[in-house]
DNA sequence: TGACATTTCCGAAACGTTTCGGAAATGTCT
DNA sequence: AGACATTTCCGAAACGTTTCGGAAATGTCA
């Protein structure tokens, strides 16, 4: 089947009776081309439907943009772990758009070292840069494109590690929060974590703590759990908290889904919430409002999340030397899984 | 800043003492170089960390891969339409990885032609194919697909429009909502649609009456009524069903969102589910299972979605004549919002 | 008119790869 | 030894673009 040959700038060239060079000049926007020429040039290539060969141009100009950034998924195993993401995807993909960016996801096949794919986006200069989601604290990810130079930017900032931009939590991120359990009376107030070795969590542990202490609430460690992501490691995890002696009046648990497991080991504890145990979870993922009692949330929106990290990484793109964090503030949605706090009772066993 | 160089052919050929040519062939697993030779020139590739230059090799062979398939995201405006989206997105990068591809997404601006997006994509060949989601009954964007000669793979597939893959509902698709409700001794049984104009919505409209003509149930086309994709739509919907002469006693929608306004129609003209109104969804999303009542809905595995999606295209771009449909039946997932069909009642007004 | 500056243009080379056609080296047979 | 086939290799050209250095054309001034 013989497909129309794609139009090229020597096409142009022989329909103007001019040189590949000076076509070339016209349309990239040189001076040494007159007014007249380029309104001829670029007429032509209307007419003829010209595209420039971008492998062609790049291999020229290697240091041309791709106009594409890069994101890996985590391993394919861990696949349906969060709602949150996908919102978040598509509030990325949308906001790289507004950037002039398309977005593109590598997912690392199960077997094989998740930093993998960076090294092949990376050599194969598919992407203009990269943004890294739940960052570690020593993040091989990270490590990996920093020692490349390559741009990238990351959500939450490992302890210590800069030079690169990031969009952090403020570290009054859980002040909403705690604010919101002090005023209703609470004073023994846990949390459940996402695992510590996780950037972003080790910050909102010490944004609680901090919160705590503004309110001159002594922290409990053995009310600050890490509960991993899901919902199951959060209800054990509830259901151990209860059976210790001082068990909280209030939990806030990192994620959504952590708030929901706990939901559920308070209700097959028999406990009541908000009454005997009030609850706030963290992003206010679609499924918040419809859980019972629905959900009072740190309102984490990924559109905000998704313009300042893809700000942030443009930033970088265009300097090399961008390291600045971005900072971005959650606000708390009431709803009926706080309440006041009740007279202290003994934990219940089951 | 001097950046090292990136180690091309020319570097392994000085090494080795043989040529470019060779060089290259010997690295491509061409024939005519000696076991020997060729085990030297990979110890040097490896050893000087080299990695072909994508932009150089697609520039001599044109008909290269790209590894990468595309998906348009719709406009910017509607972004935060569906929960379900996000699933489909994460398990259709997965489903591409498993397929030695990436996935790049394309969001067309808001004031931005849609087909704008394509056109750019498939002139600048930056992917192989392109899955595209949610067509329409005339899509432009098929059409435009189409005379280009570029692969793509559709889900749903529009009426008469064939000469390409396409992974489509079953027609028996709706048959074990129906059942279900014919079995709880439902007879006045409506539906709640997406946009009619969408070949998935009237393919399930097809199937819906295709299921009640099998438990020879007669469809009153006042049943069927369009609710867009919202739920407000539906719930607008539901309430002008039930201002009319003879509501429905049970409800199947196109998919959760628009179940989700039908429950809170429903709750605001003070009907109770399932007592007085039974309604199962479509999607099986996140929230469904919380909402109150939990929802009673067809689960579609965004995953099975995603792999006969990119199975499809993947076959579409190896044979350019492939035009297969692959057909995907939900299943029923059984929870509280559908019950046994109570005595008819008056519709309720307000 | 000639000298000079300015504007507009062009040829050739280069980016890194693959392929075409053929050449050199080696083996095999008589 | 020569004739021939087989194995292994190489030079040159090409893909479409941009850029370097300089040349041609045009304008300006005395």
């Amino acid at each position: 089947m013989k497909v129309p040959k794609r139009p090229v700038l020597r096409d142009i060239a022989r329909e103007t009776g001019l040189s590949v060079t000076q076509t070339s000049r016209a349309l990239n926007g040189h001076e040494d081309v007159s007014d007249q020429t380029r309104a001829r040039v670029t007429e032509v290539a209307a007419r003829i439907g010209y595209t420039p060969n971008l492998e062609a141009r790049r291999l020229k100009m290697p240091d041309t943009r791709t106009g594409s950034i890069g994101l890996v998924l985590a391993t394919r195993s861990q696949r349906f772990s969060d709602p949150y993401f996908g919102e978040l995807l598509t509030a990325l993909a949308d906001e790289a758009a507004g950037g002039g960016c398309d977005l593109q996801l590598f997912t690392p096949l199960v077997d094989e070292d998740p930093t993998a794919s960076y090294v092949s986006a990376v050599t194969a200069m598919r992407v203009d840069g990269f943004v890294v989601l739940r960052v570690a604290q020593r993040d091989p990810r990270v490590r990996f494109l920093q020692e490349q130079d390559f741009p990238f930017v990351t959500f939450g900032r490992a302890d210590g590690i800069d030079g690169h931009p990031a969009v952090n939590e403020s570290i009054d991120s859980l002040r909403p929060a705690v604010d919101h359990l002090a005023a209703l009376g609470h004073r023994r107030i846990g949390c459940l974590t996402e695992p510590l070795e996780y950037a972003i969590a080790a910050r909102r542990v010490a944004s609680f703590q901090r919160a705590l202490a503004a309110h001159g609430i002594e922290v409990d460690p053995a009310h600050i759990v890490p509960s991993g992501f899901r919902q199951d490691a959060a209800a054990d995890a509830t259901r151990r908290l209860f059976d210790g002696s001082d068990p909280p009046s209030a939990l806030v648990a990192f994620n959504d889904l952590l708030a929901m497991g706990a939901l559920r080991a308070a209700s097959d504890l028999g406990l009541d919430v908000p009454d005997d145990l009030s609850i706030v979870g963290f992003d206010d993922i679609h499924a918040a409002r419809f859980v019972s009692p629905p959900l009072t949330t740190l309102r984490h929106a990924p559109q905000t999340i998704g313009r300042e990290l893809i700000s942030q990484l443009l930033k970088g793109i265009d300097d090399p030397d961008y390291a600045d964090d971005a900072y971005i503030t959650p606000s708390l949605v009431v709803r009926q899984s706080t309440g006041p706090a009740t007279s202290p009772r003994p934990g219940t066993r089951r």
